[in-house]
DNA sequence: CGTAAATTTGATACGTTTCAACCCTCGTGG
DNA sequence: CCACGAGGGTTGAAACGTATCAAATTTACG
């Protein structure tokens, strides 16, 4: 029973090139160099796909902040991934076609967009590529299983704490600034993301300022200063292990 | 800065097999037909893959029950995902190399492994196989944001019965029976699963029985009656928009 | 069979939601 | 230029649901 008709991988192995810890970077590197795509700006609030449309495509950000939202029965929406520079979109199409989600720009960006098919045919040429997108959907596998753990055993207060601090990490990955980052979302968005009301992430958010972990900025409450990531992620680990 | 230098699918694409609607059956009928794989059998609470090891390998769960778990700080453990015949095991250690949960037997059973380079290699000859690794990484994807949803908007009452129809719909898919189910789990993994105390997993249980929605088997708390699965899905809709 | 573990159920404590009032900013139009 | 209204944000008080603690009961297993 086991013992297919068909060799294909069954010689030796040379060894693969590992991927570089940075996948954001590899994403955009290999993309570039042997996928033919298409560039699309987009502006703030601009859809990048809508939830039941059909697949076909997948988008490489190139630059820009997005998010992707379920729409739950009641008509209200709810996000349910954030993604930076080279993160990849559209996912959530693939195992039946049409996408479940629709998925939004929270500034302006740009997009590199590839046919699935295309990109599926360029991969036998470059295996490295399949790999690549493979890590890609893994990585927001693992994120989303930190959120759900997150989610189900830390407090409020906890939870928006930990998550300004992937925001922030994401930053800090891609090089950019960590110590004033622009969350483009309302208090509602963030409190519907992590399972809390939004009076109760306003709440956490001075209850955070109070202790000097984040302050905020004069003009935009959006806008959170984090004057030490450190001391926000010492915070994060007090709150994950409080009984030892 | 659009025109990659090497042509692979630029040309006219014929259109592609669309996979089926029932993942599971082809994915255990294309890796019999086309990947060289290694048959293993389980025993109840034995360990596939452990949290921290070097990943290489993938498993295709021919027959049995599995979860994968998450070592908390705590040192204690919690269940991030449950799988059934057909099901893959094993991404999380695609991202990084190394395995970020361990995977376990519930009861006894089957698996089909197969090493991750010499899959990536037979899908070079059968595209349809890449296609469908894709579409079952993707498919656990989209469980955990509906997961997360319902952990985020849902009651303990209304979760418990969430995760038992999805359990229910999962073995319908594969055309087992669903009016009576083992979960194998205690109260308390159920609970750790959907992010509430295992009392609260019993007290929801009592009042879904007290509504006739599931009964107890006499000898095993753990197996659940189901006397009518649309009752069950009836319920979850009712809890999922009570306002209105 | 006896002991440890799991389940059920009750009483109370705690945290988040809900409802409400108020403030602030910003864009619009008088 | 300022008045005005709308939407987001903050904060308070009460209601609600779940966690916690505890005890009784059942089940699992050597």
């Amino acid at each position: 029973m086991n013992t297919p008709s068909i060799a294909h991988g069954a010689g030796a192995l040379e060894p693969v090139r590992p991927l570089a810890h940075l996948l954001w970077r590899d994403s955009l590197a290999l993309m570039k160099q042997f996928v033919p795509f298409t560039q699309r700006k987009v502006r703030v609030n601009e859809e990048v796909y809508v939830c039941g449309k059909p697949f076909d495509t997948l988008h490489l950000i190139s630059s820009g902040l997005f998010k992707i939202v379920n729409l739950v029965p009641d008509g209200r929406e709810q996000p349910a991934g954030f993604f930076f520079k080279g993160d990849w979109l559209g996912f959530d199409g693939i195992p039946t076609g049409s996408h479940t989600c629709s998925a939004m720009a929270l500034d302006m960006g740009e997009l590199w967009s590839v046919r699935y098919d295309i990109l599926l045919r360029a991969s036998v040429g470059e295996p490295q590529l399949m790999r690549l997108v493979m890590a890609a959907i893994s990585s927001q596998l693992a994120r989303h299983r930190d959120v759900s753990l997150s989610m189900g055993t830390l407090s409020a207060d906890a939870r928006v704490a930990d998550f300004i601090l992937h925001w922030a990490l994401s930053l800090e990955e891609r090089g950019m600034r960590t110590d004033e980052i622009d969350l483009h979302l309302s208090r509602a968005e963030i409190g519907s993301y992590l399972g809390v009301r939004s009076e109760s992430v306003s709440r956490a958010l001075s209850r955070l300022k109070g202790t000097g972990i984040i302050q905020f900025q004069e003009s935009s409450h959006r806008v959170i200063r984090i004057p030490s990531l450190d001391g926000l992620r010492e915070f994060v680990q007090r709150s994950t292990e409080p009984s030892r």
